[in-house]
DNA sequence: CTAACTGTACTATGTGTCTTAGTACAGTTA
DNA sequence: TAACTGTACTAAGACACATAGTACAGTTAG
């Protein structure tokens, strides 16, 4: 369920904040639904509690989740919608990869061709 | 002519060799002109010498400049072509956080919208 | 030739982040 | 009561990054 690259520069508790983000805006995790504990899951993917533990913290003070000392790690009723704000304000960051490529010299048709396929490849499995 | 973000997360000397890439791609840095030599760059822009050694030898090993011990740092005469088909490669990039916004729930409009927006006003500038 | 520059190669040190390890405490629940 | 839950610590190690200082060899202008 879970995939950590040991390797990455982007930090293991990082990685399952974001695998965790998306699986809510995928529905395999829904709301109100109840996440592993901090350690079973350490457990499972072979990492420290407190590694767990702070990804679960990260995921809590944006409003993702919500913990409750001795119940439990509960996805917030609103999670999808707040993530997917989250991620709108992340339309800067597309906004500056394009740039950053426009200004190295790749063409504006080979990004269009990019984003078109992919977006239309996401239609078909609507 | 550098600006350096030392509370930023990538590296000093990663910062240094994107901007020089940048200043190459704009034709600010023409190719076979000369770099500012180590130490003068290093008390510029305040960094350590070391630090702008590992940015010229990052530069270096992918092409884009030449060292010389005893005469300096050269911009490669294909140094354009090198940056353009490095960037051609990040186009994976574009598709993964394309990918990441749509499963985030972020509307294909806005994605689309986002990246017109930027090449169409790059467009005018040409 | 000399002096001042160039890149390069080291060692040593400090720092910050990430991760692991271990322990402990309080709340919940079957 | 026993086994679970999240939480809060301290301590230690690993690692990358950056700084500091020194040294060496090649180049070049005077």
């Amino acid at each position: 369920m879970f995939t950590i690259n040991a390797l990455s520069r982007t930090p293991v508790y990082e990685q399952i904040v974001d695998q965790i983000e998306k699986l809510i805006s995928a529905g395999i995790l829904k709301e109100g639904e109840q996440l592993p504990s901090v350690r079973s899951l350490s457990i499972q993917i072979s990492v420290n509690p407190n590694t767990i533990q702070k990804a679960y913290g990260e995921l809590d003070s944006r409003g993702i989740t919500g913990s409750v000392p001795g119940r439990g790690c509960f996805v917030m009723p609103n999670a999808r919608e707040r993530i997917k704000s989250r991620a709108k304000e992340k339309l800067s960051a597309l906004t500056a990869l394009v740039e950053e490529l426009l200004q190295a010299g790749v063409s504006r048709e080979d990004i269009i061709k990019t984003v078109d396929s992919i977006t239309s490849k996401k239609e078909e499995s609507k």
